[in-house]
DNA sequence: TCCCGATATCTTGACGTCAAGATAATACAA
DNA sequence: TTGTATTATCTTGACGTCAAGATATCGGGA
């Protein structure tokens, strides 16, 4: 009995017309997200940074040399919108994290790439943050561990992949 | 190979020496909140509200008659912060759906409940939500769905349950 | 009775996000 | 070559959230 739980017996009890045996599943992933998020912010902020502006800079990093993308490209690997993309480079840029630079062959585009600084930064943040990932689901057994990945894999696709 | 798989094979090749076993499980955790959410929040737009006035609202609500609570014992329910809370239900009393009554027992303390205005309102959305739950995990075979929520309870309680 | 710590709620200011639309450059058909 | 649709990015305004602190009331000890 959690609290998850405890909202659903309520919701028994007051409309049990309302079947509800899929608001369990839902509100357990959302409140693990939640408390999943709030933990590893504590390692972005030990970083001077958000998981607004780990997010760029971890995937301008992981693209690989020369570490540079459009915002184009780097809108199409994330769950946001284009204005809340904007802000982001801004206040990295202003951090002197990443600089833009003009896309010489489209006069439209731009290039986004890690400075020096943006280097040194994500590359700290990202093995510190591996390590708070790591505490955070050691405590869960290997084989549910496994077992919880195959299964949100799955749920996932159906979200991600259509077809 | 997912989106997910996508990342950690990224981090695997620009930075080998990272251990990311874990940032596949909390990634899909992260973006299945994220993609349900934002599916939700549909619903909750269709009747006038968003995640934030649906969630005190039915909070009153399923609590049972009177349909009345402190902001305190709100924010024992909710995820949230005691300002977070006073900014939802100045909106919910500007939108006539509930009201606040002094609580003559504790000068401190204020009672919120729901108009009758407000108990229609998250009534009707609630069935909404509740088939809108329904339909973003039809599409899971009904053991998956079972395992998943047994698996998510037991990681969840590792927040939610300390001991 | 008086005072002070605890409690309940609200206020303030900053920030991240989004939807919708603006701006500017490119592509392509006529 | 010209004009229009498309593409890439940014701007604007509103909103929800948080952390930190302010305000007001209560409760118990001196």
């Amino acid at each position: 009995m959690d609290r998850v739980d405890e909202i659903l017996a309520q919701w028994n009890r007051e409309r049990p017309d309302l079947d509800v045996t899929s608001m369990g599943l839902i509100g357990r992933i959302r409140r693990l997200a939640a408390h999943l998020g709030r933990e590893m912010e504590k390692t972005f902020a030990a970083h001077g940074l958000n998981s607004a502006t780990f997010d760029v800079l971890a995937t301008l990093r992981r693209s690989g040399p020369p570490y540079g993308l459009s915002p184009g490209d780097l809108l199409a690997a994330m769950m946001i919108t284009s204005g809340t993309l904007t802000n982001r480079i801004d206040q990295l840029e202003k951090a002197g994290l990443v600089k833009r630079n003009h896309n010489p062959e489209d006069g439209r585009s731009v290039i986004v790439s890690l400075t020096d600084k943006g280097f040194s930064a994500i590359d700290a943040a990202v093995t510190a943050h591996a390590a708070t990932q790591a505490r955070l689901v050691a405590s869960l057994p290997a084989a549910d561990k496994a077992a919880l990945d195959a299964l949100l894999r799955g749920y996932l696709a159906r979200f991600e992949n259509p077809a």
